[in-house]
DNA sequence: ATGATAATAAAACGAACGTTCAATTAATTC
DNA sequence: GAATTAATTGAACGTTCGTTTTATTATCAT
């Protein structure tokens, strides 16, 4: 056999992308082969390297792909012209909503980047690194006008990152927690974290709490 | 050539050990070959396989070791009995200084998870359950205790570990930070997220700020 | 000194890896 | 409907992988 009926290129291109999250997400990079990868798609290996010429391709390809997704989202959520307490609250509420829809490709973008080259490496770091800088201005709006207290606006900001990027490490959707329940107690950790001042009633973070008193988490 | 004047089959595994965790933590399990382990230390491929039957055998050994010496260095620091902010303090600080002291150790035990089999991983996550069951123990009892305001204590446990488990991510010994000054910018957080009530001078942790101010946090 | 044992080297195993290439068929264009 | 282009197959390439086997030498106990 040679060209199937029905093929087309471009949902060719999107199913391996969507395979290839998954399984790196489940096996990682290195462990899964392109072998695997092609069964997954229905196609034999060959037919990925018409699509990315090199293992590495494919996956600098996926993480890209991902920061964009990140910031564009910030983008469409950032609130114009705001308070320091209001923005905080978008970028974290926009954070951790982003971060469970995306939980597989988070993990690889986050767990993978050793198998990049340096230039890509680089690359990835510089899309990090501009969406970071979001939230270390905020801190240090916040902080300049007094609704804050921060001791390190570098430090709190990494501090606060990995804090709510952990979710996705023990979310699972559907089980004890709702996705909104969840992001209201991040919502009010993160305000007690960075010492913010209440300044009225929608902006009392310290009270949302969800209604089930928790037992036990589920580890992983 | 055989056995090498010299040689101890001690010295030999130690040496293995150590090499192998620098060498995962930096390319990663799968990447890591044996025969780059073996030049590393400085032996033929096949004389590893004295010391470990096969490569995941040397991986969940490294990362067993790891869990106990972090229960161990854990149950050496806990204070007898103590108030939840001290035992939570004792906890704060123990867990971070055992994290930057043991860096790659770590990023090996959280990074390769997916490498152990399903009875190994069991065991590992058995060990990590174990180690943050006393987090939430604390955070529970202050809870009841009126002295901490924590909405969920499984989830607040959670973000609290990501969050300090995180500082490997970016910390550098003898950078702009040092380890004391790290420890107390977490521990003010710590307190303040958990929404500790000050009770003493000793625990007025939001005031101990290291001196400098930041500039930038250096990514990854 | 000698025999036992511990530690390693050297070479080889089959399997799996990422990737390439030529052939073949489906879809599209003219 | 013929020519062209797009999509895929099947087979193969050289390399590297984890691991095993066998032989050889250093060390240690007697």
């Amino acid at each position: 056999m040679a060209r199937t009926t029905g093929s087309d290129g471009e949902k060719t291109e999107a199913a391996i992308r969507e395979a290839a999250v998954n399984l790196i997400a489940r096996l990682g990079y290195e462990a899964m082969s392109m072998r695997q990868l092609a069964t997954e798609v229905g196609v034999q290996a060959a037919a990925l390297y018409r699509y990315f010429p090199t293992k590495e391709d494919l996956l600098f390809t996926l993480m890209r792909g991902h920061m964009e997704g990140l910031i564009d989202a910030w983008d469409a959520a950032r609130p114009a012209a705001a308070d320091p307490a209001t923005r905080l609250a978008a970028y974290v509420e926009n954070h951790i909503a982003f971060h469970i829809k995306r939980r597989h490709s988070t993990h690889v973008s986050n767990m993978e980047l050793r198998s990049l080259s340096h230039d890509r490496l680089s690359q990835i770091l510089k899309q990090r690194t501009a969406y970071e800088k979001e939230l270390r201005t905020i801190l240090r709006d916040g902080s300049e006008a007094g609704v804050f207290s921060v001791d390190d606006t570098g430090l709190t900001a990494m501090a606060l990152i990995q804090m709510m990027t952990g979710v996705i490490v023990w979310f699972r959707p559907g089980e004890r927690l709702s996705i909104s329940e969840v992001t209201a107690t991040y919502l009010s950790m993160t305000m007690r974290l960075v010492g913010a001042k209440a300044h009225g009633a929608t902006t009392s973070y310290s009270a949302a709490r969800p209604l089930g008193r928790s037992k036990e988490a589920v580890a992983l």
